[in-house]
DNA sequence: CTTAAAATAGCACGATCGTTCGTTTTATTT
DNA sequence: AAATAAAACGAACGATCGTGCTATTTTAAG
């Protein structure tokens, strides 16, 4: 299981993605829009509430002709799961890489990932239920959300070690403890918008984000952005 | 639906539960038991993964013999909410209503919190499960979940409000704020404790939790408890 | 255009799901 | 102890699940 946050040599916004399509097959592309559709599924009803039989529904296909793809339900999943990464990886990560490293960077990377997990108001995050769902259920399926979860922690991690080294925050900062937290503030908003259905929510959590990197401001910058 | 966190008659610890059970008839003996193996089964399947077939082997009874008692499997996933919101009840809020009000009386709160939520090893929270398999499904069932986190969620903004009527905290202490990031903090642990099996995460909340009523404390009283 | 390969469909399987119904056993009351 | 009510059972239903197998169609290569 090799899954990171990492800038890769694909970072620069080059060709873009139709232009690889064309030489793949055509196998590959119905598969692509399989995942496509489960991921979409999933968002609603969770990876255990994935059935090859809803997907092939939704892509008019047999059964038999969705299964065939992955070999079992475990696989499909997996794969669900490493195409939501992916997209996480590219709607939240790799934009704010743009931005300079240490507070710049921490809060596109928290602005982004709000968005991703509460803003949509049709799409769930893969990650947070997928925790849940899997908290309790050894597999292959579990260890790559842990994997992927671990990667997508230590990536905040590394950027609020970041704001650290620019001296944005104090030297004494507890990186981990502040992820902690801002984890916590996107778990709750999560919570508030998509179980309450409180719009509330993406305000609370901002102060949130706000209140925290307070605490460990330096304290000589504090009329800094 | 009425569901409340509200000091009621039954605070006081005298008759144990074992002679109200006298007067039961026998199937409402049944039915309990059989609503505390649902809610032990709930627990690491969530809501959705219950099925009347695996109670009834837990149980030792035939699955008509379980239906009966519920009418329908909403029905049952109703009841084990309702039972975890009793027990919940009993273990978090009312031990906290012995402590004088204000912070003191919001520490037990958020210490049982935790206990309840991310200590005991194989019991997973039916709330934080249930709020995300739930939030996308209409029904009785999310009804249910909503009367009861929102119940919940009163009580605690309570909890605050008494502290800053008390004195303890600020003025201007904004109540929903601070229960909304209190939220986060218990989420993220359960998180960190049941998904990921780190330990570090009772610790982190704590001071999670304290870092974030020390932004609100009042100045002047900075010793206390 | 032909042909080998890849992709999809069709069908069936055993299992499990929630639910219904009629019967039988167990409790409670008279 | 007899009569009545409550509770549990057992079998079956239609549906859906994941999966395996074989045929058929579609695509890519020669």
């Amino acid at each position: 299981m090799t899954v990171t946050f990492r800038p890769s040599a694909a970072v620069r916004p080059g060709r873009s993605a139709v232009a690889v399509q064309k030489s793949l097959h055509k196998g590959q592309q119905t598969k692509a829009a399989i995942v496509d559709a489960a991921l979409a599924l999933a968002a609603q009803v969770g990876l255990e509430g994935l059935s090859i039989g809803a997907i092939a529904e939704l892509m008019q296909m047999s059964k038999s002709g969705v299964f065939a793809h992955f070999g079992s339900r475990e696989e499909l999943q997996i794969s669900v799961v490493k195409e939501y990464h992916q997209r996480f990886e590219q709607e939240v990560f790799m934009p704010a890489l743009r931005e300079p490293r240490g507070l710049p960077r921490l809060r596109v990377l928290f602005q982004r990932w709000m968005r991703q997990t509460a803003t949509e108001i049709e799409a769930g995050c893969i990650y947070i239920s997928g925790a849940v769902e899997f908290d309790d259920r050894p597999g292959p399926v579990r260890d790559t959300l842990v994997a992927t979860l671990n990667a997508w922690q230590a990536a905040m991690h590394r950027a609020v070690q970041q704001a650290v080294d620019e001296g944005q925050l104090r030297a004494d900062t507890d990186a981990g403890q502040l992820a902690f937290e801002i984890h916590g503030l996107i778990l709750a908003l999560h919570f508030e918008a998509r179980f309450l259905r409180n719009p509330q929510g993406l305000a609370r959590a901002e102060r949130g984000f706000d209140d925290v990197l307070a605490r460990w401001l330096r304290p000589p910058t504090l009329a800094i952005d």
